[in-house]
DNA sequence: TGTTCCTTTTGGAACGTTCCAAAATATAGC
DNA sequence: GCTATATTTTGGAACGTTCCAAAAGGAACA
């Protein structure tokens, strides 16, 4: 593989010459930055980022950790990322931890060897420990998970009044026996959880409570709706901690005979696309998704350029979006 | 941000031996051993990926560029080469194209300068030339799209064979105006053309053969079943190039007032777990993701490991899925 | 023909590792 | 206690860039 100095050979220059063109850096004659040029192509010549990184002691990197890939509400994320990164002349590389702590942390910690100048954490499963740690070495914004500590900035939606606004849907339609698809631990899943809790109580249903484990997955979803389809009183509303698992549920409780929403109403968290399918037509809580990638990349350039050194905490608020899987219940509350 | 001379002078030793723990080399004693680990502890040391790659002339890692990640299928296809890459010690670092061309190759250009270890393009809408030009300098493997150089080697499904599938089973239906929504250039699209072009001359159908375009996402099959729908007379079934697509059309078809599959059906390709969701339940033809995902490190990994320099074609073979999209046409095809 | 001031070009040091040959130390055998 | 050998440790060179101070050329002017 050709270096730089293979370049400057066959252009007849000296390497310093050579990296001004590469870098598009001026003063260099026409004539030579012709000859360089040349060189270049005819070789193959590309830059090692590497040796680059090293001696400039920056990457122009974002390195991004998504939990979970196979959900498309990350695609979202990943687009507003990827579009104001580039606007601002960062390149973005994505790593997936495959919605398990360890794998998670070792994805970063791939990232961080490799210098990035700057880590979004997309919903993490890590500990906040690892986060903090992380927070140590580079800026990190944390996307949809509230951290408690200061070692990083954050851009969530306000996870207390999405799951609000949700009950507070089914609550304006009669119901009362409000079940909750939990998300397991970390990302917003925790928060959610806490919100439903406290809009029951405030609706004054804190003996209707109940909640099952759904994992934040579709295969989760259809688990935990499982385990409500086995208590002797249904409940005639179910709200799951994300669309995926929303979707698992739908399954689940179609698949054992129920009617969606005539016998059972259902909304979702995140508004990912499937949900927006014509056929799917979720009930849900949306989330700007692209909107806080961009956020997310905005805080964490904040912090490269030492533009700011408190930590900030952006929170976007979530929107109930009405669909098809919502309704009165069957049979009137028993008031 | 401390480096291996901080770790050796605040342990008491020397840089070599700093390295030779980090790398896991044996032949240190335990008491260095022990005062270097702690000292990394102390000094919360990371090796900087990009000196150890500069020396060592290679980075242990794969880099993966996805042509559209807001595709659901690609989410297995990581998944797979995640999984294949962690099991021989190689890290996997991912970058994204958005569908357009020029985004993908300054992608793939990120990563080579990385100087990643070798490279899977999936579905690359880049043209031929950007992809010889990569396979010159680093081991690459393309997934889903039959390059037809020998600069690198590739991964398929084979697309003829599953196009004549969807046909097939359409035509074992009694359907002859079979439609097709195309994907756009590049990926597997253009040969899924050619496949249901071949299999509708073989059943005797050219004269039926109706395309439109789709470009392989939702709003693109959306467009393309709102054309279709603007023909004097309309086809009895439609294939679309992905599932994706298929969706988008769907939506549209049921707008229009028509009923899926009594007045038109309708098959996908990929097999996408938004196709296998209770309520899509898409006929569609099925790609094995995750194993094609695994072939390509398999395939990548043989040529850095230098154990083959021919270049490899795998095909995979695809099957068809029949779920509730697909049934006999309405009137009876003319005979 | 010098002198001054630009513009263009250059070579060496640095970045943080690994590699390797050689040095230092420990162990064994007699 | 000495040699031979095995184990552990070390310092310097290399990897491919960028940065920077300084050198080399050119133009303008007296």
């Amino acid at each position: 593989m050709p270096t730089i100095l293979d370049v400057a050979r066959r252009a007849g220059v000296s390497k310093s010459l050579v990296s001004m063109v590469t870098r598009g850096e001026g003063g260099v004659s026409e004539e030579k930055r012709r000859a360089i040029l040349e060189a270049i192509d005819e070789l193959d010549y590309r830059p090692n980022a590497m040796a680059r990184g090293l001696v400039q002691r920056q990457t122009r990197i974002l390195g991004v950790m998504i939990s979970d890939l196979q959900n498309p509400f990350f695609g979202a994320v990943i687009s507003g990322i990827q579009e104001r990164a580039e606007e601002r002349g960062f390149r973005v590389l994505i790593t997936t931890g495959d919605r398990t702590p360890s794998v998670e942390e070792s994805a970063m910690e791939n990232l961080l060897e490799l210098r990035v100048d700057g880590l979004i954490l997309a919903s993490p499963r890590v500990g906040d420990e690892a986060i903090a740690h992380a927070g140590r070495s580079v800026p990190v914004v944390v996307l949809n998970r509230d951290t408690n500590d200061d070692s990083s900035d954050s851009v969530t939606n306000d996870n207390i009044a999405g799951a609000r606004l949700a009950v507070e849907h089914l609550v304006s339609f009669g119901h009362r026996r409000i079940a909750f698809i939990e998300g397991g631990v970390g990302a917003g899943a925790r928060i959610r959880r806490e919100g439903y809790l406290r809009a029951m109580r405030d609706f004054g249903l804190e003996e209707e409570i109940v909640t099952v484990e759904g994992r934040h997955t579709e295969e989760g979803g259809h688990q935990g709706a499982m385990e409500l389809l086995k208590m002797r009183v249904l409940p005639t509303a179910v709200f799951a901690s994300n669309d995926l698992c929303a979707i698992g549920a739908m399954t689940a409780f179609e698949e054992a005979g129920l009617s969606i929403p005539d016998d059972l109403s259902l909304v979702g968290y995140d508004n990912n696309r499937m949900a927006a399918l014509r056929h799917i037509s979720l009930t849900t809580i949306d989330q700007p998704g692209g909107d806080m990638g961009r956020s997310a990349v905005e805080r964490l350039l904040e912090r490269i350029d030492g533009d700011r050194t408190e930590p900030s905490h952006d929170v976007v608020s979530p929107s109930l979006v009405v669909r098809s899987t919502t309704g009165p219940p069957r049979f009137e509350a028993k008031a």
